[in-house]
DNA sequence: ATTATAGGACACCGTTTGGTGTCCCGTCAA
DNA sequence: TTGACGGGACACCAAACGGTGTCCTATAAT
């Protein structure tokens, strides 16, 4: 079945704006160390450090150590539960969505 | 363009599980008073209604006066920048979905 | 061998969050 | 006209959030 190690809700932990772009960041350039990811932003070592468990926590990123740095890697798969909640309110801005909701759920199946 | 009153974060609103309950019944019911709302939870007509007023603030919720009562209703629309942002990512799980982003998109030119 | 870099683990701190209770005022019902 | 009900507007509170600085260890570079 469908793994659920998620200690802390998704829809959380995309809540905040850093959190979000380094998800960005790391869709972008594959992999990176904690140091290049704290580069790209105004705040320190430490506080970058707490969104990156917070976002492990939530099961989108993945970590390995390679020597002395600690590589960071986005797995965007528990995103899907938030695709699956806003489909049922697609409806609200899109007619269209509702039927490609559908398909998706057919492809799914093949 | 597109009204951007928004005060507060779309990501943020959707955040906490008992405004996404709200979201929910609101969708169901239509309009709901804050009493009828509150029924629903085991929490005060206080924290519900600071719970509104925050989802308010996020444009994702209309309400009117009528008698005494405070009718509410969803706004599903601020919902789609959620949509957007997924979008940039859904070929993370789902080969299919970046063709129907595509899809869906020549449609709103239509 | 020495020094610089990468980063985990804390302690600490101001602000925000998510709840509470209370007061007060309109509105509807008896 | 006197209650009871619906709800806005506080003040208040503990806990969580989003930062900081410091200490320590492991690894890489000179």
């Amino acid at each position: 079945m469908g793994e659920n190690n998620q200690l802390r809700d998704v829809f959380e932990a995309i809540a905040d704006p850093t959190r979000r772009r380094i998800i960005r960041l790391l869709a972008e350039a594959k992999e990176l160390p904690l140091h290049g990811l704290t580069s790209q932003f105004e705040m320190g070592r430490t506080a970058v450090s707490k969104h990156l468990s917070i976002l492990k926590d939530a099961g989108l990123i993945l970590d390995r150590k390679v020597g002395r740095e600690t590589l960071f890697l986005l797995n965007a798969a528990p995103l899907r539960e938030i695709q699956d909640w806003l489909a049922s309110y697609s409806r609200f801005w899109n007619h269209h969505m509702l039927r490609l909701n559908e398909l998706l759920a057919d492809e799914n199946k093949e």
